[in-house]
DNA sequence: TAATTGTTTTACCAATTGGTAAAAACCCTA
DNA sequence: TAGGGTTTTTACCAATTGGTAAAACAATTA
């Protein structure tokens, strides 16, 4: 569960030299590198290869940390345990907590973005291009509920470090989807309402099941939320959406049904 | 803005003896304590009564800063610094730093629930409980951002300290609400649909507001959210919830209008 | 005024923080 | 097998962390 990623390592991150007390000199375990895969790839791409992995490790790592605690809560020290490395070792890849922050923060943007683009992929079926963003979202949130948590922590906090980057990236994506309602209302297509708060609801509505996962299964009564509480969430929400946005009546038959506690 | 709380404060607190370098033994500003306001009051409770602001103060800054870098991100320094003490006078009022923060977060939850109880307060008509619901909920997270903020950080962290709490509290809380969605859809005044999945739909909604506000703002292309913003938000949701809980069509007129960009 | 209580400051503390420098080990290629 | 580049470890570092002990001060009461 920790380190999952080499496939064959050698490296007994298990036993830490820290028992040994007094042994100074004693020969160290070699190298973190994995056996080589054995393909006849070119070595150069082999090495930096191998460098990927432990950094991918890391940044997996942090992600993880940075999820539960936030940027604050977490030290560099704990992020290189946790993947079986030194701290020095870590900044041997990264130059500095907050750049290592950054890269965290840089990839869980992408994840976020990659689920954005619902609607521009049917600019001419509301109904089911909002089915699928919805959807798309709550995917979101069940496969990588870490990315999820990182984004919120890092928005809580007033988005200190990656204002500009939201800004670049993400304002000009909510953009966009604004103006696929707009020009949807303009046709005729659904109703005229603000697509920037439609936007924000969105996201609130299918983030806080990543987000806020430890309330949500106290309320339900569960050690974790299932595939099964995802659906029913999916079907509320796209639901009420589709009520909201869609000119006609009727659009979705039922809801998911209470289990009458 | 510091600490505006005690009203004739004589003690000097910008003037930090950090600047005296060798100054070991040189005569201390006094106590902190405020000019009694001279009106008779039994001195007793008068120095507790001192007593409280500070800690007030103290928690009100530690909530401010909790709320923004949640709980391992801000250091007892910082919280004293804030309120103008030193860190050992803190730790004076407070045994230790997570009891603070547990004392912040009571009260958070405090306020918290104080906005759930409109549903029970009108139990015979979903309508308008459903709006006084949201309308609670959205002054909470216009009037209380921060609560609604730390809140969230413990939350999202998974509620490491408080889970106990928030079972012993909030579900309650919201099983009552639950009861009270399945009672109107049995005296069909309502859907059948799954409440608790309606109940995590408005916290999240209502609670964007305040937690994601940063981003928000940047969408709406202002400098922080307004009076109208919050409207807009309500009309959205309100009509969203009504359309979908209530049996009969067409219960809100129009939605927030977008001023077209 | 003296004693007592309540509050604040000074002086510490060990552990941890993010980070640097350099030596040592490793790996691959020549 | 020697060398050179890459990675890891050892050895530090100053600053900060949460927290303790006790002295000094202030306020209230006796």
């Amino acid at each position: 569960m920790k380190n999952p990623a080499p496939p064959t390592t050698v490296k007994p991150k298990d036993a830490k030299p820290k028992t040994a007390k007094a042994g100074a000199a004693k020969p160290r375990a070699g190298g973190r590198k994995a056996a080589e895969p054995q393909v006849d790839a070119p070595k150069v791409v082999k090495v930096s290869q191998a460098r990927k992995l432990l950094e991918a490790d890391i940044l997996a790592a942090a992600k993880r940390l940075f999820a539960q605690r936030g940027f604050g809560g977490v030290s560099l020290d704990h992020i290189a345990r946790e993947v079986g490395a030194s701290k020095q070792n870590l900044l041997y890849y990264f130059p500095s907590k907050e750049e290592l922050y950054r890269r965290v923060l840089h990839g869980v943007l992408d994840v976020w973005l990659s689920y954005m683009d619902a609607l521009s992929q049917r600019p001419d079926d509301p109904e089911q291009a909002l089915r699928e963003y919805i959807a798309g979202k709550l995917r979101f949130s069940r496969e990588h509920p870490d990315d999820s948590r990182v984004y919120a922590n890092e928005v809580v906090s007033g988005a200190p470090i990656f204002s500009a980057e939201i800004a670049a990236r993400v304002i000009p994506a909510v953009q966009a989807d604004v103006a696929i309602l707009n020009r949807w209302a303009e046709r005729g297509l659904c109703r005229p309402l603000d697509g920037r708060h439609l936007m924000v609801l969105l996201w609130a509505s299918t983030q806080v099941y990543a987000d806020w996962a430890s309330q949500i299964s106290l309320v339900l009564g569960k050690p974790a939320l299932e595939e099964a509480d995802f659906a029913a969430a999916e079907a509320l929400i796209v639901d009420m959406v589709l009520r909201t946005v869609l000119l006609e009546k009727g659009a979705a038959p039922a809801v998911g049904l209470p289990p009458k506690s």
